[in-house]
RNA sequence: CGGCGUGUAGCGCAGCCUGGUAGCGCACUUGUCUGGGGGACAAGGGGUCGCAGGUUCGAAUCCUGUCACGCCGACCA
């Protein structure tokens, strides 16, 4: 492609709003414009790393025997409502009516559609088992998009289905698109970590997400540098002391604590370490019927973060939010900031982190204004609390293996694979014949990948102050070649073009910058584009037989023989 | 959904407090020079100041409403 041809819209800045560095560069790069919140054009520039990345997904899937397929993006609305996701997808479902007062959903997901189609035209086992996938464009009414295309509400996603006669079978089929996935992150060039993650509200048993990681990430992973373990923070559980709780030796006792209520500012009036003071949440499970069965109290440790995951998952609590001011006042006496689990009204139900449970002589709230307690112990100034691991695992913690201690780095999630089981073939009701002639459910796994944020992760992760250094494998052009005095000089357009055709014939995307462009101009915007080499032409070169290579990544040019231009390539490519 | 903030040329911003013919840099157009790191000079084009209403002789500026966008917040008790 020559640059007069195509199309190179950069900018020197990037516009005020945008916030991580990958947003910032492909805007400036020209790579997407937004068109809306969450909503961006993918210009000719960035359409050809998106249409890359996709490339090697689709040659992966392919190879690993997933059937390409395309699914509409528009969804009635009543598949959702047979598979019971309709009201428990929320305002993420982006709904709407068509003229004939239908309703339809643009899809942010396909089970429903493709198990509508599987349970239709499979009949028998002996079709199965079959893998179908698709590259489409979903779409997510994000509350807060943000980030670029990294949390768009309209993204490509790459995802795929699996349809089996037993969970064995599905098992299989897992493990081969945990070893696909392993294969397409890899060869996109990018540094990541598959982890052992929640299954949220798909339901399932196994899943695996697959981060990049990127310090701007939004998820936390927790991994062993010691063992294999890594999990989503989410999921990962803190491990229960092994050190008993020492014996009480402080008498209790109020101190006055005006106006401090954050745990940082007690602790530090008090004299005391974070980890000696215990926090009370106090919150309300909210069940299906809405009814209120009153404030459950929850004891974290100073220095710790509640999971409301885990939280959610124990007996009897499930979804729940936090009490309201007046609900704290009337339950406790006082208000958010002093509230404690000692003295209080019988009936309320409190829960202890396994790391509370081991304290003693610690702090908490008085349940009275401006005052804590200090001394405190269980089983003397107040009951043995219920028992479970509700806060987010930090570094430091031991492995849930037992094989170390836990480390947590920032993830970017572009990849998610499920054990969905029979959910919703059971839900739409997708069987198949066995051999003994009997109808059973289908066993199904699905697989996503971001196919969008991958673009975005990878410059999270490959970008310097120049611009995006992207891998080779997703570069919009893997080659550019800057011509000195192109517009003044038949010599150098001739050398530039024969050069230009000679590398198209040995098969690499070349971008000839032939714009009348001072050279300051050319070299800046093929770096912020982030073309991984660059050749430059000059006079002087031409006349010695040289070309003047520079890798995206390299600190200094060097020059080599125009002869051996196409075998220098192939060489740097190779790596 | 709550709190805060911002809407002025394609992009980045000033002007607003203290009302009086809308500005700067970049980008764009034309010309000349220049030609290895976002060049110089000259001459241009482009804005119903988010929208609606109000106050006023007069509103980008003050007031009200509204829309859009952004940030923060659900937990740090």
């Amino acid at each position: 492609m020559r640059s007069s041809q195509f199309l190179i819209t950069t900018l020197k800045e990037a516009p005020a709003d945008a916030e991580v560095i990958s947003q910032k560069l492909m805007l400036r790069a020209g790579l997407i414009r937004r068109l809306a919140s969450g909503v961006y054009t993918w210009t000719p520039m960035g359409l050809r790393t998106l249409r890359k990345v996709e490339g090697i997904v689709r040659d992966e899937m392919n190879r690993a025997g997933a059937l390409e397929m395309l699914m509409p993006a528009v969804q009635p609305f009543e598949l959702w409502q047979e598979s019971g996701r309709g009201d428990q997808y929320g305002p993420e479902l982006l709904r709407f009516k068509d003229r004939h007062q239908r309703e339809f959903v643009i899809g942010p997901t396909h089970e429903e559609v493709v198990t509508d189609f599987v349970r239709k035209e499979i009949k028998s086992y002996r079709q199965l088992p079959l893998h179908l996938y698709q590259i489409q464009t979903k779409f997510r009414d994000e509350i807060r998009p943000r980030f670029g295309v990294m949390r768009g509400r309209e993204f490509l996603m790459k995802d795929g289905y699996s349809f089996h006669t037993s969970f064995e079978d599905l098992q299989r089929e897992y493990r081969v698109m945990f070893d696909t996935y392993h294969r397409i992150f890899t060869r996109l060039g990018l540094r990541f970590r598959a982890v052992a993650a929640d299954t949220g509200s798909i339901g399932g048993t196994g899943s695996h997400e697959f981060h990049v990681l990127a310090d701007s990430g939004e998820d936390d992973i927790a991994f062993c540098p010691d063992s294999d373990y890594a999990a989503n923070v989410e999921l990962a559980e803190a491990l229960a002391p092994t050190t008993p709780r020492p014996a009480a030796g402080a008498t209790m006792a109020n101190v006055a604590t005006p106006k401090k209520s954050r745990c940082e500012d007690v602790a530090e009036a008090l004299n005391i370490p974070l980890s000696g003071l215990v926090k009370t949440l106090a919150i309300v499970p909210e069940t299906a019927e809405g009814t209120n069965t009153g404030v459950v109290l929850l004891l974290l440790r100073g220095d710790h973060d509640l999971n409301e995951i885990k939280a959610d998952k124990i007996e009897g609590i499930g979804a729940f939010r936090f009490a309201r001011e007046e609900e704290v006042k009337e339950t406790l006496g006082c208000i958010p900031g002093f509230i404690g689990p000692v003295g209080i009204k019988d009936g309320i139900r409190v829960i202890a982190d396994r790391a509370v449970a081991v304290m003693a002589d610690f702090a908490c709230g008085a349940n009275a204004y401006d005052t804590h307690l200090t001394g405190v112990n269980f089983g003397r100034d107040l009951p043995e609390p219920e028992v479970a691991d509700i806060r987010n695992v930090v570094a430091g913690d031991p492995s849930p293996d037992g094989k170390g201690v836990l480390e947590i780095v920032r993830g970017i999630e572009v990849g998610h694979i499920f054990q969905l089981r029979t959910k919703y073939a059971e839900a739409l009701g997708c069987t198949f014949l066995s051999e003994q002639g009997k109808a059973e459910v289908m066993e199904m796994g699905c697989y996503g990948i971001g196919v969008t944020r991958i673009v975005g992760s990878a410059i999270e992760q490959n970008h310097d102050d120049k611009g995006i250094a992207f891998p080779a494998a997703i570069a919009p052009f893997s080659v550019a070649i800057v011509p000195m005095g192109y517009h003044k000089s038949p010599a150098i357009q001739q050398a530039a073009s024969e050069l230009y055709e000679e590398l198209i014939a040995a098969g690499f995307d070349v971008l000839l910058d032939d714009r009348n462009e001072r050279p300051g101009v050319m070299f800046a915007d093929m770096e912020l584009i982030g073309i991984p080499q660059r050749l430059v032409i000059g006079e002087k070169g031409l006349a010695a037989g040289q070309i003047e290579v520079k890798g995206r990544r390299d600190t200094e040019a060097s020059m080599i023989d125009r002869a051996g231009v196409v075998d220098y390539l192939r060489k740097s490519f190779a790596q």
